[in-house]
DNA sequence: TTTGTCAATTGATCCAAATCAACCCGCAGG
DNA sequence: CCTGCGGGTTGATTTGGATCAATTGACAAA
């Protein structure tokens, strides 16, 4: 219980929000815990509820006809999903969700949000607000999908990584990747082959990867090679 | 001003409001009018307002550092775009947007969005609502950017424009483009000369233009050669 | 140690679309 | 009438990344 306030919590969705509220609120949720490969909903199925990853990783996703599977975006601990399935008329999910590693969830469901909202104006401003990041997020994947490279995206996004999950020691940037270089591949929607070969080429611009770490050499070298822009925003 | 309520009437994000409510909003709002190629606004610039076309059309484009243009999205009559823009954090519009066509706009100014929304929680679920909307588009863009060839991506934007704006005799499905076809091009990522190609053959699929005429002869046909399924969601 | 499995790499080939280039067509202005 | 121009089409060539195929490496179970 006291578990689920925290979460809720490290969410931006919820930071500013006064401790009874978060109680009152943290009352109607679940805790739900899946394993490695093991499904949270498919597409399609009624949505009733949004989450927060208390820990793990979670990969949005959706197939096409002929089985090809598209990865949306892939999440970790903090980082809340499908909020925007809660507020469809249809009520349903729009893709699939699955946990890439074993993940530890805290489930809310729409009816208590729709509670706050009603409520309290600034909830509802939050979750606007949010929403709205991950949108901008969107727009700019999908800028970068067709005018950057695939050594320029995954430049970007291990940029991007570094950032968010900094074991800074001092000078260069240093991350560890919690799975598999194919899920990353996936989300940059670039083959496994494709990405190994540009990996290499980035080593050219101070990247050196080695098994599950990754060291950027010379983050500002990057920057220009990837066309990052310091408004590239994370999604949240 | 009569006019300008009935142009946010025409939306579905004030739909079902009272008539007062809109008169009260209509207020804050003010009439722009817009050139053909005339900038709306440009990438950095605060955002203040969001805007709802009362005719006209409008897109959305981010350049690259190398002064590439993306397209994100063209929007026609009935339209709102930006909204996102007015609850980020930022309070700065994330893209360019540009009027293709000669375009009057209805400004709705920040300020009187939350005035409302505090007023009014049906209403913040309205605008969330069609927020996670457009949300659902992007993923679905982002997904047959990567999934679909450029003919099957054609013939998908045909199929959802002829929905949306029909005029429709009987059996085959019609529509005219207002706007140059080196836009729908861009809009969906493709290079004019391949966009060229590709609508010859869609000829072969029963798709025939002429000029900016396009007729669908057989709209299941195209569908299942797209791989358009049935809830691939117009943004709104 | 051996074996099986799965992730990652490397090599060879193929293909859709981008690019470069030329040309056509409808149209407005002189 | 010619001229210029922007939008559109068609052709030839290039290319980034996908695909197919084989190999290596890491790790866990037998």
């Amino acid at each position: 219980m006291q578990n689920i306030v925290s979460t809720l919590q490290k969410n931006p969705l919820f930071g500013g929000m006064p401790s009874p509220v978060l109680e009152g609120l943290a009352r109607h949720c679940r805790i739900r815990e899946f394993e490695r490969l093991q499904d949270i909903f498919a597409m399609g199925d009624p949505a009733d509820s949004f989450f927060i990853i208390a820990d793990g990783w979670v990969k949005l996703y959706r197939t096409s006809r002929e089985g090809e599977e598209t990865i949306i975006h892939v999440f970790g601990p903090g980082e809340s999903f499908a909020e925007a399935a809660v507020f469809s008329e249809r009520n349903m999910y729009p893709v699939n969700a699955q946990a890439i590693e074993h993940a530890l969830l805290v489930a809310v469901p729409r009816a208590a949000i729709l509670h706050n909202i009603e409520e309290d104006s600034h909830f509802a401003l939050n979750m606007l607000g949010t929403i709205s990041a991950r949108q901008r997020y969107l727009v700019q994947q999908l800028e970068q999908v067709t005018t950057r490279s695939a050594p320029q995206r995954i430049g970007a996004f291990l940029l991007r990584f570094c950032r968010m999950h900094p074991e800074g020691e001092n000078g260069a940037m240093v991350a560890s990747l919690p799975y598999n270089k194919s899920i990353i591949a996936a989300r940059l929607n670039i083959q496994p082959e494709t990405f190994s070969r540009a990996l290499s080429k980035l080593a050219q611009h101070g990247v050196k990867t080695e098994r599950q770490h990754i060291v950027i050499e010379d983050a500002e070298a990057l920057e220009e090679f990837c066309d990052f822009s310091y408004d590239d925003i994370p999604c949240r």
